[in-house]
DNA sequence: TACGTAATTGCGAACTTTCGCAATTACGAT
DNA sequence: ATCGTAATTGCGAAAGTTCGCAATTACGTA
């Protein structure tokens, strides 16, 4: 039953996270779960665009819904996703400082760690 | 300067990382930099289509490319990426290992544990 | 039952990504 | 200079993604 390569199911799991909605979707959610209203208030989307890019997050796996009266509460689905969201900020953290760092040798020109 | 809202990098991100020979390629730099040649002889790829990936990967920051006589070496940039690598492997696997933990209990239908 | 609001689904047009072919650049050896 | 290998780039066709409109489902209330 090894039907799909882990790296493929990284590739997946990568190419689900790379849109902005979805990212804010889960960003607010870490903060606990949110009814969709709230959501739709909080993002700046159509109502009808947030509920596609929910159903992606639903059907992977990473959120899970809950009908609750009139409306519908979503959550995250473990804690492993924050990590990951973590990780993500780390780098382009890292990423931006570098670039600051490197445009300010550039411009001021008196580094001590010369490049050879 | 503040352009880009932080959460469309962070989509942009994720969005790079979403192909399987992206990943492979960047799995593979995590035991060191690796010339295009054995990055190809490890990957079934066709040549241009390496390239052209490894090209996303060169624009995007992830890696660095070196030329060394005939041959380019790709290396990661910056140690952030394997954290962000690990932190997908740890989700994938919580939700697989949950997912055959459901099986078993649909199959088996003995647990201790029931849902209320 | 009929109405209003919350959320979702189906569908097609616009846009983006991917893939391989052909052409090109970069290097080392003859 | 010419050849062969390593790697990249340009380009167009095929495949995949996204977006909003219209239609639909689900619920609470009059």
């Amino acid at each position: 039953m090894m039907s799909v390569p882990l790296y493929e199911a990284k590739a997946e799991l990568f190419r689900l996270l790379g849109h902005p909605v979805r990212i804010r979707v889960l960003e607010l959610l870490q903060d606990g779960p949110r009814p969709v209203r709230q959501l739709l208030a909080a993002i700046e989307v159509e109502p009808t665009g947030l509920s596609q890019h929910l159903a992606v997050l639903r059907r992977s796996g990473l959120v899970t819904a809950q009908r609750e009266g009139s409306t519908v509460v979503y959550a995250l689905a473990g804690g492993r996703v924050a990590g990951l969201l973590r990780a993500a900020r780390e780098l382009l953290t890292e990423k931006l400082t570098g670039q600051n760092e490197l445009l300010d040798e550039l411009l001021q020109d008196s580094t001590g760690s010369g490049t050879s």
